[in-house]
DNA sequence: CTGAAAGCGCTAACAA
DNA sequence: TTGTTAGCGCTTTCAG
């Protein structure tokens, strides 16, 4: 069996002992200058790499910290998202990384609180999806100023300071909706995008996409862009006006989560000569997938963003690899022949979670294996 | 701060001995249902957390071996695989893995050779990708019986006792390809699909989605499956004939990764009217995406299949987590819009990897054997 | 079935 | 200036 170097082997071929090795490479006082680098060229020969969980035992406290603040509903995308989070978090404490969870219920409710109690703690790094960018972005930037890198997940925090953002990118899914649109309906068709609040980046970013692939490369006009303030109500209301108002409207880009309603408004109305492009997927989609009333969504792989997002974080703190400002994930799409793959539509399956080191205090909901 | 309940503490409280703890909370054997029950009665009460950092420091060997051997053709495929396979590497390595880089030419040759001599190390895993499976098979079996845990990339090799495959569901892309087929062209057409051999596990299943897709929603009939056998030429014979033979032919899919012979045939016969689904993705493609040709390709993925292999080994060999004997990816779909955010059109993979990867990761900078 | 004890590689306190 | 040693919390082996 491969036997990794350790302070003990650097310790025997440099003849000295292991509290020395340590001192050397640690830089420690109490060590002449000739050891130290007698230490230092055989630890250098030997192609030396601490142990980093070792160390993080040894020294009592966690080798690092790193503070999350995601919200908890809508459940089906930020479960997946906490478990993207928590499945590296697994693997970076090996190498002595810890996390402190700190949710908020929803997107902007208490995230002065929660982000602020997060900046109390001694972090290295923070992994906030930014509801009110109002609050956030000062947040972000005093966290930035100390040194604490951030990395906004899911949406970006514009005029801020942070790090990097990782999501699928947004104005990339606009243009894919427009593109299958294109591939579903007569090429003469009206169209509509129903989104939630275009203020936010987001949104603002995927209705452009989806504008600027129209125009480039179809008939389809745009006939309006209708904002439902993630409100299911206005959601419904708006698309049944929609509907009445217009006969040549064929289909229909849900930017947000909010698809019922409008999936409602279209049953309401026997409209089955208009598709739906969405976004995201929970079971509760599945039979307008398979009625045909949804052509497609576009998915935002909760998932992969939040392990995406621990990652670069955890590479940086380790090794001070550079993080791209920006991580856009090739967003996923969602036809009927994949849609079983996806394992949003595994509703119930929730194996519990153990693994992830909470500190005391946490609400740790966790059975141990 | 308060001090983290542990192991220690738990067994004072329960009354019983440390190591009696560890087999309650592991399931373990040699334990009675009593205990256990107290023991874990306990723990949930204390909300105990085990202290990763001390698990992996007792559990983990000091440092294993992984082996890997996979085709160094075709490059734009494999290189991404191998970058994949690299940059986990990179990660692991933190952790006390070591890799054992054995790559062969291309698919099938030396395989013998390569993977013997790796066998010859004291690896603890071994990721390979199986081309002939007659050879492959019995070494896998070799390897399994002494424990060397195996994960088969890309394609499978059936009838061997491989712990895990991971790969791009192939029936899934058959699937695939014949509903975004179905989306392109008119439904009464006729469709061919092109395929490398047919005893390939891989493309028989392929071809088998597809098939079936076809058969289950639309009125498409599949004129003919032509073995190309990974020849460009015949490909492109095979392409030309078919064509001649069949004027109502409207759509064709690609198994493999040989689709530009295909497409050089469609040009000879200045049949506009055929729509191409490909597999995977390089960068002369890009001109056949941008004219339409191609409507859609099914991407594999190389880059991830590589990382996931690496990772799922790596977790089980030090903290024993089971592997899932069919590590599926939900195969992606590459069209016109989403066409530049995939890593294989940027060719030469270097500099353009800030504003537009799909996937963080450098390219690892690791020095294998 | 249960308890005791030996490490895993490292840090830190104490001796020399 | 150096060497020695006791843990950190967990797994694992060996006695009882």
């Amino acid at each position: 069996m491969l036997k990794r170097v350790g302070l003990h082997e650097i310790a025997r071929q440099a003849q000295v002992s292991i509290g020395t090795v340590d001192r050397a490479l640690h830089s420690r006082p109490g060590i002449s200058e000739a050891t130290r680098n007698k230490v230092l060229e055989t630890a250098e020969k030997l192609g030396y790499t601490p142990n980093l969980a070792a160390r993080a035992l040894a020294v009592g406290r966690s080798g690092f910290l790193i503070g999350v603040c995601i919200p908890e509903e809508i459940h089906h995308f930020f479960d997946q998202m906490r478990d993207g989070i928590f499945d590296e978090a697994r693997r970076a404490a090996r190498v002595g990384m810890e996390l402190i969870y700190r949710p908020v219920p929803r997107l902007g409710e208490f995230e002065q609180r929660e982000l602020s109690s997060l900046l109390d703690e001694d972090l290295r790094g923070l992994i906030v999806m930014p509801g009110n960018p109002r609050v956030v972005a000062p947040i972000i930037d005093a966290a930035e100023a100390r040194g604490i890198r951030v990395v906004c997940i899911c949406s970006d925090a514009p005029h801020s300071r942070r790090t990097a953002v990782v999501y699928a990118n947004p104005n990339l899914q606009g243009r894919l909706a427009a593109e299958l649109l294109s591939k579903f309906i007569p090429g003469d068709s009206d169209v509509a995008a129903i989104t939630g609040m275009l203020r936010t980046e987001e949104h603002r970013q995927k209705v452009e996409g989806f504008q600027s692939r129209l125009a480039q490369c179809s008939e389809m006009t745009l006939a309006c862009v209708l904002e439902a303030h993630e409100s299911e109500e206005e959601s419904y209301q708006k698309t049944m006006d929609l509907l009445s108002d217009n006969a040549n409207l064929h289909g229909i880009y849900v930017t947000t989560v909010n698809c019922l309603p409008v999936c409602l408004a279209l049953r309401e109305h026997r409209r089955t000569d208009v598709r739906l492009i969405t976004t995201d997927l929970f079971p509760q989609m599945v039979p307008y997938f398979e009625n045909g009333i949804i052509g497609a969504s576009i998915y935002q792989d909760p998932y992969t963003q939040g392990q995406t997002a621990l990652k670069v974080l955890v590479d940086h703190v380790i090794e001070k690899a550079p993080i791209a400002s920006s991580n856009s994930l090739n967003p996923g799409i969602v036809l009927q022949s994949n849609l079983n793959f996806f394992r949003e539509v595994h509703s119930a399956g929730i194996g519990a979670r153990d693994l992830t080191t909470m500190r005391t205090g946490e609400r740790a909901a966790l059975s141990v294996g």
